[in-house]
DNA sequence: CTGAAAGCGCTTACAG
DNA sequence: CTGAAAGCGCTTACAG
């Protein structure tokens, strides 16, 4: 027994976690037998792996990620990009439900699939960890025109999967999404239906999909009628605050160039612009229609309640996930790219009489 | 040139990353000082530096993080598990505030330090993936009372920090904490103070420290004063729904047992016991005081708004995530392992007149 | 049925 | 200043 190695008979070495090494020699085998024994590969003996099975158990004997990872440059590892992460201003308690519903749905979808989940906000800034780059698979939410984060995705052959396009890129790459285009004119039907005539729509300032389609969608309506269209951007981040500057932009100017509804991309857009306009009198719904493109929670609570766009994040998000699965292990996709469809939460912002 | 390798010259191989031995071969040095040149490590010539990080740069080298990390099994990543994850029903609108913000605050910490962050749901469950243990160091969230996680990832020897006690194991394990019997505390003396007489508290199911805690500091009060403790567990789960069957608990009974003032552990309980008292004609806050001990954003936009502790969730999780670096990095802790105060919003629901 | 050898992509003494 | 060798903890042909 004069053998380099861990020196520790049926101990594990005093620091660090045990090896397969250990294992194999607690157990009087090498480390091959070992590994087939526990992965089930090759033939054992059936006595051969239950023994080993039961010493590995004793040790506290646990494979490598890292060293298995090797072998096939797998982790087990998907990660999801979130890509307006810091528009967001996410820890606010107003923070915009949309992406914390998709983390959340995506981390336990992956756990489902036998992989865990990494949030990352965006691996090409400099100094960014490594690990950042790890992952087996991406879901890249939300992509910014001509992302750099799906360019470096691509350049690394790192597979990935978009839910909602980049704007400048549509159809490149591998992306789900039902398309702002369609639930823009979800919202801008309804509001027609009950008696706009005059929408003003209030986007964020991301050049993603979800803003440029939305302000596409209501600029063609516009057009349809004659009209100029009243569009407004606003950060994402403003959050409520925005409210106040929304309002005043298109009530302090000319008169008839006043929107009869107020369309704004991000919920807690729209609770301000219905906070800011009763204050001044201006009386939601009767005097003017307040709907959001995606709800957050106070829409729900607030008064009036105001009437969202529900665009099914977790239905989404367990989709993307999937699809990433199946990306990680090169598997063939068969599956069909689709989404759910947004649906109209409808509340007392958009119901007259 | 009838080495056996990859066989593309200036090219790396046809599928794949590019290794380090490829940046070697066309810049035809050793992958040693490949690894020097780039790591900075060892003494290279300038000019050999500098050819190396260009061609390095031109083929779209990157070292992986996978190879790299089995050296000092460290991957650069950190794992946050939320204990009560699937208690909370996360993914309703509804979803408790507090776990989403430290699980956003903590992925955005761990970026600035260089590490990338895992959400983890239940490490001990059979089945889940290795890479569920392949983090370098653990945040526990909330753990329950013998806490399985806590006792394999000791087992494992793997560093971690819990966010809240293990209430059986108080002391035992590195941890960051106000303590829930302080937080009850703040939030007891408020309603005292503003008239309450007879306080009921409404906790959760789980066996953590925030249940139990609470629930000890109410019975406290209570005896202090010769009274039978009010104490109701609920489902945090059960949300706002909730409500109903809590009213109803307190105030179809004994007339003289009858609560003027309830204090719910969870916001979105708050939300619907306000709900529900205010259906029967009892008074927020004039027959009733209501107080949440974590918010949730309803209570800040419901009618009456509802009295929260505020938990400063961001700050905890950026001193978990400074305190779970150092433990990845084997570094001395050198911090004082404290907490942000919980604080009182006061609203509506216990301000009268 | 079992094990020695090579290799995954790096890093780190160590020798030249 | 540079590189050959060994090793991190596994897996996978391959030989016995």
């Amino acid at each position: 027994m004069t053998e380099v190695g861990t020196g520790y008979p049926d101990r594990v070495k005093p620091s660090g976690r045990p090896t397969i090494k250990d294992v194999a020699k607690a157990a009087g085998v090498s480390p091959t037998t070992v590994s087939h024994a526990l992965n089930g590969k090759g033939v054992v003996r059936r006595e051969t792996v239950q023994n080993i099975e039961r010493i590995a158990a004793e040790i506290g004997y646990r494979p490598s990620a890292i060293a298995r990872g090797l072998q096939n440059s797998r982790l087990g590892l998907l990660a999801l990009v979130i890509r307006p992460f810091h528009s967001l201003d996410t820890f606010l308690p107003e923070g915009v439900d949309y992406f914390l519903r998709i983390a959340g749905s995506a981390s336990l979808t992956a756990m489902e699939h036998g992989y865990s989940m990494m949030l990352v906000d965006d691996p090409t800034r400099p100094g960014v960890p490594l690990s950042a780059l790890a992952a087996d698979a991406y879901i890249v939410t939300e992509p910014f025109e001509d992302d750099p984060v799906l360019t470096m995705l691509t350049e690394q052959r790192i597979p990935f999967v978009t839910v909602g396009a980049d704007p400048a890129r549509r159809g490149e790459f591998l992306e789900i999404d039902e398309g702002a285009e369609q639930q823009a004119s979800l919202m801008i039907s309804h509001l027609a239906e009950v008696g706009a005539r005059r929408i003003a729509l209030v986007a964020g300032t991301d050049r993603n999909d979800w803003n440029l389609g939305s302000i596409r969608t209501l600029e063609a309506w516009a057009a349809e009628r004659g009209q100029e269209p009243l569009v407004f951007a606003m950060p994402e981040a403003e959050g409520e605050q925005a409210g106040e500057t929304i309002v005043e932009h298109f009530f302090d100017g000319d008169p008839v160039e006043r929107p009869d509804a107020i369309f704004c991309l991000t919920g807690r857009h729209a609770a301000g612009v219905t906070a800011a306009a009763i204050r001044r009198g201006i009386r939601v719904p009767e005097d003017l229609l307040v709907a959001a493109g995606s709800g957050a929670m106070q829409n729900r609570t607030s008064s009036p309640t105001v009437t969202t766009l529900d665009l099914h994040p977790e239905e989404t998000a367990r989709r993307a996930v999937e699809i990433a699965v199946r990306l990680a292990e090169g598997r063939d996709l068969e599956l069909p790219l689709t989404v759910p469809s947004a649906t109209l939460d409808i509340r007392e912002s958009t119901t007259r009489g």
